[in-house]
DNA sequence: GTAGATGATTTGAG
DNA sequence: CTCAAATCATCTAC
């Protein structure tokens, strides 16, 4: 900064080399005025006259002070010389300045801008589909059994989101506070002191270059905060949580019903989510689990098969017996048709097999359910102490090449007419 | 703490 | 994409 009473004594000296010899305004009780008048003096004599002034100023009072800057201001040739300071000000402090002033519009700033506006920080609040449910969708998290971290990453983002905010309006605040407060004083300094309007401009442009600075780290600070956080959610939605018994026990009953052929197709994988207030994904991902572990322990799961069997098998005696034959809604893909494809033609199962004529009709995926669950009972009430742990009682689903061999042919939706040859897989593809 | 159970993920095939 | 298979990571019962 420019010492005030440098530019004071300086301007007045300049008023005083006008050319033309223009008198300064006659200004009462201004003692350091009357050196000036008359000829002009020789530099050395300036400078002490100057320096002089300088001195005297301090034991001016303030109305003398006052008085002698409004006799400045009211000088005629005030605004001619102010306009040349300013003019030369101008130059040397863009000379000065050059070409680095001007800055390139902020890469970093505007990821962050962007992140902050995806992360739901900035911009209008998300509610409901926020990034969170976007993560565990996609991932295949549980919406139910994720709910309580969801919500606290919901209640957390939005904690941030409040902080930022508040401290971003902070920072705005202080930033136009400071800005009018500054521009008040060169304005004010201006009358004293050559100050362009740009110039005012440019400090101005500066004052908001240091305050987006600080912005930006206040950006940087709540875009890591995000982060740690999004990583806290991510890891969590690793933590695994048993299925409720309710979840279990729905995708039991479906796969020991549909033991020939426990693909469910997409609409009964999402009858089955639904039911056991789970995803879709976690349907396909506990039918994977459970075909894979069935099929290497099948000893294991007996019990549990005879359970679900029997379970099943009185409900749809019930069915039966009501003569509701009503195809269900969970078993889309076992009802079209096709030929068996038995590995163990000896079993008792063979004789449910002459029901196959019921596959033909629409009931026959209910029939085909039945079936199942009746072939189960049928062991467990005939032979049940010799079959638990003995896995001749389920291989016959399972061909020697480890596939899964169905009752019906897959019923693939495309090849309703059957295809001994193929092997299962689910309807769905 | 440990073994077994279980949900999720990864990998590779089709 | 779905699937099987292997594996990981966590839960649960003891």
């Amino acid at each position: 900064m420019e010492d005030p009473a440098r530019l004071l004594a300086a301007a007045h000296g300049a008023g005083v080399a006008l050319p033309g010899g223009i008198p300064p305004p006659p200004s009462a009780g201004d003692p350091a005025a009357a050196p000036h008048r008359g000829p002009p003096p020789a530099a050395p004599q300036d400078t002490g006259d100057i320096l002089q002034q300088i001195m005297a100023i301090t034991d001016q009072s303030l109305d003398e002070a006052q008085a002698r800057k409004h006799a400045l201001n009211c000088h005629r040739m005030k605004p001619a010389l102010f306009s040349v300071l300013c003019e030369i000000k101008e130059k040397t402090v863009l000379s000065i300045r050059g070409i680095q002033e001007e800055d390139p519009p902020d890469a970093q700033l505007m990821r962050l801008d962007n992140m902050l506006l995806a992360e739901g920080v900035s911009g209008p609040e998300k509610r409901g589909r926020g990034g969170p449910t976007a993560v565990a969708a996609t991932s295949g998290g549980c919406p139910n059994d994720n709910s309580i971290e969801h919500s606290d990453y919901r209640a957390k983002l939005s904690q941030i989101r409040q902080i930022y905010h508040s401290e971003l309006e902070k920072y705005e605040q202080a930033c136009s506070e400071f800005t009018t407060h500054v521009m008040n004083l060169l304005r004010e300094q201006s009358r004293t002191r050559p100050i362009s309007p740009k110039e005012i401009e440019r400090m101005v442009n500066i004052i908001h270059g240091k305050f987006s600075t600080i912005q930006m780290q206040l950006k940087q600070s709540t875009c890591e905060a995000v982060m740690i956080l999004r990583s806290r959610f991510l890891d969590a939605r690793r933590k695994r949580r048993n299925f409720s018994k309710q979840a279990t026990e729905v995708l039991n009953e479906y796969f020991y019903s549909h033991l020939s052929n426990p693909y469910p197709s997409e609409e009964a994988k999402e009858e089955l989510a639904k039911k056991g207030g789970i995803t879709v994904s976690q349907v396909s991902n506990w039918f994977g689990n459970k075909r894979i572990r069935y099929k290497k322990n099948m000893g294991k799961f007996q019990e549990e098969a005879n359970i679900y069997a029997a379970k099943t098998a009185v409900d749809a005696t019930n069915v039966v017996a009501q003569g509701n034959q009503a195809n269900s809604p969970s078993t889309p893909n076992s009802g079209s048709s096709g030929s068996f494809k038995m590995t163990n033609s000896g079993d008792s199962f063979i004789n449910l097999q002459s029901l196959t004529s019921y596959q033909s009709s629409p009931v026959g995926a209910n029939v085909q359910s039945q079936m199942d669950s009746l072939h189960h009972v049928i062991h467990q009430t005939g032979r049940y102490d010799t079959i638990v742990g003995n896995p001749l009682y389920t291989t016959q689903r399972i061909d020697a090449n480890g596939s899964w061999q169905d009752a019906t042919t897959p019923s693939s939706v495309t090849s309703p007419a059957g295809d001994p040859g193929s092997v299962n897989s689910d309807a769905s593809n």
